[in-house]
DNA sequence: CGATAAGCGGACCGCCTGGTCAACTTGTTA
DNA sequence: TAACAAGTTGACCAGGCGGTCCGCTTATCG
């Protein structure tokens, strides 16, 4: 079902420094990260970069793909932790560090680059539903906050450190902490607005 | 000291057009908006757009300019308001209501457009800090947040919103309700990072 | 080893971008 | 109204982009 033939060896090599060149690119440079360089930071000719991607949308998606597919893997195993707010934080921690490169919005603003990428972040999205569902039904967070909102609010504190320059790379935790504590039941003030009403939902959920 | 010769009434008209036409432009598309579509909105042709800004930049920079003058006046209004606490959330309910747009970074990406935008920037960091000092000293936020941090969480509600496709136009005020949330004193749980030592930090304050 | 196809790479293409320019139009003023 | 400077414009340019292609290299295997 899947390739018949395994790659070469030399080409299996390229593949992981593309990868990685293009991971690292994309993180440096944002999603305007030129193809050439790249290549150029991979050691390898543009035109190779196309023999194992057809688009450097494809060549993103792939990077996605990977980073979804580890935080989803992270989010089902906290899902029976003892204690669902330090599970949920977990979960947060976890998110923003794999991101904590330059904002890339990785997760969000990729949304349309496969239907691969779709189908694995509607997953995460229903994990983050049930680690959430499962917080507020311990009391770990308000009673106001959804999944959506804390979907929304993953990314955040990655964006924020993004502004400062030269940031000393555990500066997220930070921002992570204070957003934390907005999304606690202690000494929360009524929201002002309803949460988006399917973003991030799981269909019928 | 300033120009000796007024504009011409067309050249006027044609500025303020091409004024409007480009914050449009740039709250829709971003920063990569081209500047022939600028033109073409206002409704002039692409010669024209350089004869009033001699780049791209020099255009952006006038828009940044302008808003933020405006988020710098309400500060400074703010800075003897009789509840310091509800000064503070005034001020960035102002900024993200100027944002509401698509996330634009205004005031943080476009820092170094120009000496005029730096300096304006300087000012408006500084109003800032005296807002969250004065708040901070009446209580009305934790201990150990500072103006930094402030500042740098101060786009993050129009970020989270820009993510969700067709939001309500009023939904950034539910995140920043969660986010000032965090800033309060009450069930604050201490930060695990030090602040950011000089972002935004007006020199030697 | 020798044959073969998988893999490689850089010249090349079309497109779009920010920016220039010289011919043309028009508001202003005496 | 006449004359001129101020303003307008779209064709044009260089540069960079994603993506293609084909002659060359090289890993693989009988």
């Amino acid at each position: 079902m899947t390739q018949p033939r395994p790659l070469r060896a030399d080409a299996a090599r390229n593949r992981r420094l593309l990868l990685a060149a293009a991971a690292d690119e994309f993180a440096e440079r944002g999603l305007d990260a030129s193809v050439a360089d790249i290549a150029r930071r991979a050691g390898i000719g543009k035109g190779t970069v196309f023999r194992h991607f057809a688009t450097k949308d494809d060549l993103l998606a792939a990077i996605v793909v990977d980073r979804i597919q580890a935080l989803t893997d992270v989010g089902e195993r906290l899902l029976d932790a003892a204690d669902p707010g330090d599970a949920l934080l977990e979960f947060l921690t976890a998110a923003a560090h794999q991101r904590q490169q330059r904002d890339l919005s990785f997760l969000q603003e990729a949304g349309d680059l496969s239907e691969e990428v779709t189908r694995l972040r509607t997953r995460m999205f229903h994990t983050v539903h049930r680690l959430v569902d499962r917080a507020r039904e311990h009391g770990a967070i308000r009673a106001d906050v959804t999944g959506a909102d804390v979907i929304l609010l993953m990314c955040a504190p990655n964006h924020v450190v993004s502004y400062v320059p030269d940031a000393p790379p555990d500066l997220w935790r930070r921002y992570l902490a204070i957003i934390f504590d907005g999304l606690r039941p202690q000494g929360a003030h009524p929201l002002p607005q309803p949460p988006p009403d399917s973003y991030g939902d799981p269909v019928g959920s």
